[in-house]
Parts: C-alpha cells; sequence; structure tokens
DNA sequence: AGCCTTTGACCCGGA
DNA sequence: GTCCGGGTCAAAGGC
C-alpha cells in the first residue's frame, strides 16, 4: 500500500532528533515547503528551548544529494548536555549579559564582498527580518479565547482575521536582543569560514554569513 | 502523557 | 490590484 519509491527519510525507528551533528540540540520541525528548483522539499526547524529563536532551514539540491543546512540566530541558553548526574544545582539561572550599547547604524547596504553566482542565488534569498525574543517573560496577551468544542477532525476551519487588518503597512518587529560574542558561536566544534557580512536595520551588530569548511559541505550559517 | 512529524492553510513581501 | 514564492501556524496523527 505505501509507496514503492522512496520518499523522505523515514527510518523505520530511529530518525528522531539524536543527531550529535547538530551541536546536540533538539530541534522541532515546524514547516515544510516544496522548492521551485529542486524537487526535494525544503525543511524548517526551530529550536526546542523555550526561548531559544535559533531556527534551522534543511534544503536539498539535486546537485548530489547535498543537504545545505541554514542556520539562522544564536542559541541563549548553556550548551547542550543530556548526560549529567545531578551536580547539587537544581535551579540554574542563566547569566544574559546586558549590552548597554544599543547603536543604531543603518547606513550602508550590500556587502562587497566576491560571490559566485551561485552564492549570489542564495543570497538574494535572503532577507532582513528577524523575530526573536531573549528572555522575555510575563507578556502574553490572550485577545479572544474562543472555545471550540466542535473541534474535531481535520476540518479547514477558516479563522477570521478580525481586528480588521484592512491595509497596514507598518512593519512591527519583535523584540531583538540576540548578542554573543562570535567565539561562543563559533566554538560549536565545526569550523565555519566567514564569507559575508551584512548589516541588517534595527540590529547593531551586523549579520555574518559562515560557511561550514567541509569537502561538499555546503552547510551554512547565519548568526 | 509528552514529545515529535506531517501537512494544508494562512501570511507577507515583492514583482 | 493579482500572482507567486518563501516562511510560519496549528490540527491531527504517530511514536
Ligand atoms: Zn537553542
Amino acid at each position: 500500500a505505501q509507496s514503492s519509491g522512496m520518499d523522505q527519510r523515514s527510518q523505520p525507528s530511529s530518525m528522531i532528533v539524536d543527531k550529535p551533528a547538530d551541536n546536540g540540540y533538539n530541534w522541532r520541525k515546524y514547516g515544510q515547503k516544496q522548492v521551485k528548483g529542486s524537487e526535494f522539499p525544503r525543511s524548517y526547524y526551530k529550536c526546542t528551548h523555550l526561548n531559544c529563536p535559533v531556527r534551522k532551514k534543511v534544503e536539498r539540491s539535486l546537485d548530489g544529494q547535498v543537504t545545505e543546512i541554514i542556520y539562522k540566530g544564536q542559541h541563549n541558553h548553556p550548551p547542550p548536555q543530556k548526560r549529567s548526574k545531578d551536580s547539587g544545582n537544581p535551579i540554574g539561572n542563566l547569566g544574559c549579559q546586558g549590552n548597554s550599547e544599543l547603536n543604531m547604524n543603518s547606513a550602508n547596504e550590500g556587502m562587497t564582498y566576491s560571490l559566485s553566482r551561485r552564492d549570489q542565488e542564495s543570497s538574494q534569498a535572503m532577507a532582513e527580518h528577524l523575530s526573536s525574543d531573549e528572555e522575555e517573560v510575563g507578556n502574553d496577551e490572550s485577545r479572544e479565547s474562543e472555545d471550540e468544542p466542535d473541534a474535531k477532525r481535520r476540518n479547514t476551519e477558516l479563522r477570521i482575521p478580525e481586528q480588521a487588518a484592512s491595509h497596514r503597512t507598518v512593519t512591527e518587529p519583535k523584540i531583538i536582543v540576540q548578542t554573543t560574542s562570535e567565539v561562543d558561536l563559533l566554538d560549536d566544534g565545526y569550523r565555519w569560514r566567514k564569507y559575508g557580512q551584512k548589516v541588517v536595520k534595527g540590529n547593531p551588530y551586523p549579520r555574518s554569513y559562515y560557511k561550514c569548511t567541509h569537502p561538499g559541505c555546503n552547510v551554512r550559517k547565519h548568526i
């Protein structure tokens, strides 16, 4: 009954997120889209941490099953560790360094790097919309609390876009406060080579683009 | 019970 | 305005 051909990588019981290759972080897939150029879909993952804005995009190119992984954001939680006996420290308060320097400088746009055509194509696809939050607590707003006792089965319930949002072009990004030492990010056990840097609006620090230095590895990393 | 994946619909910005 | 492409949500199901 099942397709005899090969579809996604669905191993019988071993494909769950347990790849140390991902820094040991846990990811949850939240989306999948079919790209026009490739016949393989692109998957979207997100770090399973409570307040971690890190997202991950994994794409497959038919250029030779090259899985292009694109990281975005930074983990602002302690390094991953699963195997650890109790050490007598129940609650661990994560100390967040506060950057007391808010210097918004938006002017230059467009990095002067010699990107290959292929790279350029990818570069073009990226935009400057970041949405993440660091340690924001007590900030949930429940507008309407509608109950749907009769919400079973895959019903294509149409959501009514109340709030009268006819045409309002106000881009209201969320709070973006991701700032960590570059070294910290680069110290994930892999070798990254910076291939670009771009100034993004609303962020005091430019976004860096790294690429994994590995034969045939097109993994990229956006920070 | 608690994750996680799947998947269509929805959203949004640009052409 | 429509269309399209990329990104996200969330219900339903699976492990
Ligand atoms: Zn994380």
